[in-house]
DNA sequence: GCCAACGTTGGC
DNA sequence: GCCAACGTTGGC
């Protein structure tokens, strides 16, 4: 299989990529939705390209450049009562929420912002633009190459 | 299976 | 803080 693209969207105040950068490798997990599941459990592949885009605060966009660092794995916080993760519905035979490992890669020199991704030809038909709630989406091999090539920003 | 009510995301 | 766009839940 061919390396693939991803972004993943996490909120600065809670975790950026200056954390990122600082832990090297996390479990990316919480996701709670159905959608972003079925990427994390089906679609990436260890090696896979992802954009780090910051959401809900000041600036949104692009600010960094990860990898995947596993395949799919179940998501252990949805086992654990303590984590507000957990998932009384989830059994340890037939997990419903799955999790890749991400290593950090690079950081923008300048973030990418939505704006100016909103305004870039090829870049019309990203999920981002097009579905505003999914926090783990697919980007197409010639988006990836447009953001991870804009001049300035790396 | 439908759909109303409710909750969450996320830009502005 | 507002609100649009979804996603989820649960009654029927």
């Amino acid at each position: 299989m061919a390396k693939r693209y991803w972004l993943l969207k996490s909120e600065p105040d809670v975790f950026s990529i200056d954390d990122l950068k600082k832990k090297k490798v996390i479990p990316w997990d919480g996701v709670r939705n159905y959608t972003a599941r079925n990427f994390m459990r089906d679609g990436i592949k260890k090696g896979d390209g992802i954009l780090i885009y910051h959401s809900s605060c000041a600036v949104p966009g692009v600010a960094g450049l990860a990898e995947a660092a596993s395949d799919g794995v179940p998501d252990p916080t949805q086992f654990d009562p303590k984590s507000k993760y957990f998932d009384a519905k989830a059994l340890p035979n037939a997990p419903r929420w799955f999790l890749v490992k991400v290593a950090y890669k690079k950081t923008a020199r300048r973030l990418i912002p939505l704006s100016l991704i909103k305004d870039m030809r090829g870049l019309e038909s990203m999920v981002l633009l097009r579905q505003g709630r999914l926090s783990v989406q697919p980007v197409s091999p010639s988006e990836w190459d447009l953001i991870t090539r804009l001049e300035g920003s790396w």
